[in-house]
Parts: structure tokens; C-alpha cells; sequence
DNA sequence: TCTTCATCTAGTAATTTTTACTAAATAACG
DNA sequence: CGTTATTTAGTAAAAATTACTAGATGAAGA
């Protein structure tokens, strides 16, 4: 959506080929040096901070739809995306709050309240985590702004979508125990603190220096390489990188974490 | 919908009150005596089977409005159905099968392809266990025939169904080992032979005999009662009731089952 | 009445996993 | 070269799981 005259063909036709009534929302979290992030866009038409989301074309499943929408909102591309729930409380678009006058004034249609978009709609939310640091993020007609915020210093956000990131964050700890996570968010070689920390940071909990690292060894999932880090006047950890091979069937066929 | 009048309004005018492009499938598993099945109805129009389904009224959450099918449809009410996953694909649901004369014959309209039923929809997947031979099924207009299959006796199903009920399985299976189960399958009085035969049967394998008892019993989730079952020339095992209050708890916050 | 038999179940031993703790190795700095 | 913070191997203690044994039991049948 790059330009008004796109967006307007998107208000009158949209419903000729994208599904309505169905949408798809996504919550981006994103890692990097121990801090955890949610990805959000200010949304012109409802002047408010919200996930980033859109529609579903009618030839794409409901993933390479959830792919293109981040894609094309954000700039983030080649997500691991993860279906978590479906929301449909009548209530959660806030129908009622629909400001004509203001619709008018964005897009200089008349009649918004027939319009296709502004109908009852079930979301289908989906979630993914990424290396913040890596991500080059850029705006579209929709979404004025997009920025990373700190979890724990959320702004308000629209609709139910407050509910959809406890939602998201729920179902991402409990997969944590069961998948491994780490590929993208970790450089090719790292240290055993650093995927330490990135647990600890995404469970939000302290895990054992020890016993935490050898248990992710012993299920396979890292090789010891040669190399060190230098990490100043201290004793030089070893690098490690995935067991690709390894972390593949861990996908496939899921593990447990302690 | 009881009659060909009612249906004839759902047909023409069910979008004023149902959201259109969503349904909700509905799979019921059920349990008596060792055995799991699984509710089908034959659909009128598609001529197959299917798992129970039907649309959201504008004014009803999802899972009210799975609630509501269930029980139209089936007869099968006040179940604790869990949402388990959507579906979208474009081809799930073969609008290219869609036989215009078979849509005359059986409801008397013209332009089939225009209706607002005949098109692209996605459909959110519920789940549910139950005690199969407590039930009293009843058909509609839609549904042609309502019944029990034997879970590795099922027929061949229309559209995507086979896949829901692959996934509902898979979901199922996972949270039998986070939640407790077993209130509405066995009678309020029971031997730890029956309830080990639940898990065995839900899950498809064998347990121990004396461990996954003892288990149950660690975790709090049994009330051991004074009387015992008399099963014929053996030793009569004691009746056990399930503990409410630790069962509750065990939904909310979850329980480890090896 | 007494033996037989299949099942239930308490008890415990063996094994594995998890958790807790100790101390040696080490890299850079002053 | 000693100091210092960190990494990490190693092991001990605790807990959980699994495997196994044997007595208890209730009814059927001799």
C-alpha cells in the first residue's frame, strides 16, 4: 500500500480480492543483547499504536499472508511465524467507535459505514521473534509509524490487542520448553552466557550458569567450535554454534527444557 | 434449523446475522469403555461427512458460537470445547466442485455461486472429549445423519476435515499431559484400572500399571473412597472420586503427567 | 471349606534426571 | 605477577521416574 491511489482502490475493491470479514494479526517480538521487543505501527485511521496487520488475498494460505502483511508493513521479511489463537468477540473491532467524519477527511469517501472493512471481523493472530538490531523497518499509506517498544513499556493498544501480545507471549513460553529458538537471533557463533541470556530474557526468569548450558549440549542441539571470545579480564568462553541437523528434528519433533 | 422454511431464510438472508467467510468446525471426540470415537455428520448438500460445523452469529464470541452449533446440530450439549487451530487455505474448500443443478434440486434457487455461503471461507477448529454413551444425537435440515465413528474406522471426509482431525488429535494429545481430564468421561465413581484405561486409550499407548495410578494420586488429583467395585474373581479395586478443587487448579495452572 | 487364579496395589530397588554446589582454569588488567 | 571476574568441568545430593516383587484379595470352582 504505497500511495493513496493504490489505497483507494483497496477501500472500494478490496473485497474483490482479499477475504472479507478475516484478518490477520502479528505480534513481532524482537531480541537482541538481552532486551525483548514488540514491533507495533501507529495506525493513521485509528490513530492509536496496534500490531501490524492486514488481509488475507484469496489465493494465499493463511501463512503467506501473515508473511506478506509483516513484509509489506514493516520491512521485516522471512519470518518463522506461529499461529497462536483466533479472536472473534463481537465486540473486539469496536464497530461503534467508527468516526465518519474522520474517515472522510482521510480517505474523501462518503458512506464509510458500508464500506467493506467496516464490518465485524475475526483475526487470526500469529507470532514471531527476530534479531531487532537486524531489521530495517519502514512505513506504508496504513501504518504512519513502526517502531520497536521495550515489553514492559507498552503503550495502549487498539482493539483487543492487548489481549493478542498476553495471548502471544503465553503460547511463545510454553513452546519455549518444547522448541528450540535461537537461529535467528543469535549471531552464527556464540557463547553459552549468550544463549543463556536469550532464554532467560524471552521466559523472563534466571536459569542455572551451569546446568542450563548443558542440558541444551546433551540434547545435541550446539557444537563446540575452537574458537574463543575475548570478553576482556576474564577467562575467554568457547564459541558454539547450532547442530543445524540437530535443531531441524527439534523442530520436527520437539524436545524438553527444563 | 429445523425446517426448509428456516433454511430458505438462512440461505438468502444469513449474512444480515452471521458473519460470512467464517465458520467453526467442531471436533468431538468420545469415550465410553476403552473405545474413542469421533461425531460425524453426513451434510445433505456435499453428500459426505464431515466434522459438525456451521457460522458465527454477529452477536456471539467463537466459542459461544461453537457451543451453539454443537448442540443444534448434534444434540450434544455443555461441552468443554478448546479451540485448537485455524484453517485457510484457498483450495480447502473446493468452490470448483460446486454442482449448480444439485444446489437447485435441493433448495429450489438459481444462482447457487452468487450466495453468500458459496465462498472463499476459513474456519476456526474446536475440539472436545466426551462421554459417548451418555448423548442423544438428532439430525437437522443440513446434517442427513449424525454419528459415532470408531476413531481408526473413519470414513473418508469432504473438504479439509481429515487434516482438522489429524491436528485436533495431535492438540489433544499434547495437553493431556498439561491438564487433567477425565470429569465428564468417567462416573463419579471410579477404579485407577479405569482411569488408566482413559489415558491409555486417548493417547494410544500402554502405561504402567502401578506408576501412572500412583501418579495421579502424587499430584492430589484423586479422593480415595471407603468403597470398592466388585469385577468378578479378583481382588476388588478401591473407587476413587476426582478431588474438585485440585482438579481445577490442575486446568488453570497446569500439571506435568509423564 | 479350601484351593486356585487373576487382578490390585503397597513397597522397594534400580536407574535416570534434576538441582545444588565446589573448585580449577583462564584472560586481561594494574 | 597477583588480583579478579567469569567460565566450565566435575561431583555430590536430592528428586523423580521406572522397573520389579510379592503379598492382599475376592470370587469361582473343586
Amino acid at each position: 500500500m504505497k500511495n493513496e491511489a493504490e489505497f483507494r482502490d483497496f477501500l472500494l475493491n478490496g473485497h474483490l480480492y482479499y477475504v472479507p470479514h478475516v484478518s490477520i494479526d502479528c505480534a513481532i517480538f524482537g531480541y537482541h543483547d538481552q532486551q525483548l521487543k514488540l514491533l507495533l505501527i501507529r495506525n493513521r485511521f485509528v490513530n492509536g499504536w496496534c500490531l501490524p496487520g492486514g488481509y488475507i488475498l484469496r489465493t494465499e494460505t493463511l501463512g503467506q499472508a501473515a508473511s506478506r502483511i509483516v513484509r509489506e508493513r514493516t520491512g521485516v521479511d522471512n519470518l518463522f511465524l506461529q499461529q497462536f489463537k483466533t479472536f472473534g468477540d463481537p465486540d473486539r473491532a469496536q464497530i461503534s467507535k467508527f468516526d465518519e467524519a474522520r474517515w472522510f477527511e482521510l480517505t474523501g469517501l462518503r458512506d464509510g459505514k458500508k464500506s467493506w472493512l467496516i464490518d465485524q471481523t475475526i483475526s487470526v493472530g500469529f507470532y514471531a521473534i527476530t534479531d531487532f538490531s537486524k531489521t530495517v523497518l519502514h512505513t506504508d499509506f496504513i501504518s504512519a509509524e513502526t517502531a520497536w517498544f521495550d515489553i514492559d513499556r507498552l503503550p495502549r493498544l487498539e482493539f483487543d490487542h492487548d489481549a493478542m501480545v498476553k495471548e502471544a507471549m503465553h503460547t511463545l513460553r510454553l513452546q519455549l520448553y518444547h522448541y528450540p529458538i535461537g537461529y535467528n537471533l543469535l549471531p552464527a557463533k556464540f557463547t553459552l552466557t549468550e544463549i543463556r541470556a536469550l532464554y532467560e530474557t524471552l521466559l523472563g526468569k534466571k536459569l542455572d550458569v551451569s546446568n542450563f548450558p548443558k542440558k541444551l549440549i546433551a540434547l545435541g542441539l550446539l557444537n563446540k567450535l575452537s574458537e574463543k571470545r575475548s570478553i576482556g579480564a576474564h577467562r575467554s568462553p568457547h564459541l558454539y554454534s547450532f547442530n543445524k541437523t540437530r535443531y531441524n528434528q527439534a523442530l520436527k519433533e520437539g524436545i524438553v527444557l527444563s
